[in-house]
DNA sequence: ACCAGCATAATTGTCGACAATTATGCTTGA
DNA sequence: TCAAGCATAATTGTCGACAATTATGCTGGT
């Protein structure tokens, strides 16, 4: 955080209210821009901010008490990444998740790809990605236990984004986000944390096991 | 443009020189950081922009004559775009082009997602997206003719955007972007301006034919 | 001679304000 | 009453400046 007028280090309080029905919500200290991407996408995934629904910079600016710049670099964020949409000089909309005809092809894309650095990750037998990837499920369980969508929901991705940040194929994560935040816009399974959690705990399990197959399996059952 | 200092409406020019071995460049009206985006993807396609070359936005916004903003905008969505890739607080540099391992995955996403526009865009039988796609392809033919290297890759990417930009399937371009992106930073075609040009014709013959197998085939020939 | 700690410099991150563009409501004329 | 044109308002795009963080070079101690 920052602010050379009022803002300490941690948090900030807001001095208005907004007209939009949410609730008030307070950023701290980490990268302001990326919070606000990670809150947006994931309210709009969750249906927080419904379908076609336009967002106001400062409006954004003002529900999490910083100025427009973070919220502009946020909003141009997820339009690239597919979350909304934008018309020149006049602002951003939420996006219609895919036909069911396109979210196949999303699906098969997603499938390849994480496979694809599954496998690499195999090959270059690196105990530290193991390490990361199991530290990010364990991330999942309390939420999955709680059925606390929102944080399953950012659990799940920071998951899948473990396994594809795999090492020397940096590249790839950069297609995968727009790819898997497409598919996620239709995330149907918001009811049955505990089935989420298993889902995933099996291709960790097999993972650590080194088993590639039952990995890939349990994977791509996931991607669905 | 804008410039409540001394821009005039369609231009402006630089008032001091940069150290970094650029020649100077005029941007104008239309949105600053787009073609600013435009012209950075297309240095480092090109390799006027080597790899790990390190990119300052302060530099940047000298050399194009603006602020730092629109420049911020622009490095922030070509970092998400895979061009480029950020350490935080620390500024960008250009990255890496694809393992060849990586880039057959990624040449068979792109065909993937170019063949599915083209399937559904045949099924709407939509004559104004044929028209555009036309159009674009005409722009290829000068670059082409003169084996103007960067007008080359440009309208290359206009001319398969524009046949991912179907109708009714807008989310695919959000997608398609940082795929292509990636495959063409091993862009190796650099000579024989006549067979690209001849390539992409073939295609676009092919879709005023009204002949999907054709067209389909022309276009994964073409994807490599 | 070399390493640790510190001051300095360079660069990004954020802020508030202005300019330009677009949308909207109102007035005016037929 | 309705349509066209205009004034007004709302919103994005850009700018210059400040704050904070990180990297770098220097100094002093061992």
């Amino acid at each position: 955080m920052t602010g050379h007028s009022e803002g300490n280090k941690t948090a900030r309080l807001m001095t208005q209210n907004q007209t939009d029905g949410e609730t008030r919500q307070r950023l701290s200290a980490r990268e302001v821009r990326d919070q606000i991407i990670e809150q947006v996408r994931v309210d709009v995934i969750t249906g927080v901010l419904p379908e076609s629904m336009s967002l106001r910079e400062q409006a954004l600016a003002s529900k999490y008490g910083v100025s427009r710049a973070p919220v502009r670099d946020a909003l141009l964020e997820l339009t690239r990444e597919g979350v909304l949409v934008a018309k020149p000089n006049h602002g951003v909309k939420v996006s219609r998740p895919s036909s069911p005809e396109l979210q196949k092809v999303v699906v098969g894309m997603r499938r390849k790809i994480e496979v694809f650095a599954l496998k690499k990750a195999f090959e270059s037998r690196d105990r530290s990605w193991v390490d990361r990837v199991e530290a990010t499920l364990e991330r999942l369980r309390t939420p999955c236990e709680e059925n606390a969508t929102a944080d399953i929901v950012r659990c799940d991705l920071a998951l899948h984004r473990s396994i594809v940040e795999a090492p020397e194929i940096e590249g790839l994560v950069s297609i995968w986000v727009p790819v898997t935040t497409r598919m996620f816009m239709r995330y149907s399974r918001l009811s049955g944390g505990d089935a989420i959690f298993r889902e995933h705990a099996a291709i960790v399990d097999a993972i650590r096991d080194q088993d590639f197959e039952a990995a890939k399996n349990a994977l791509v059952a996931n991607v669905r």
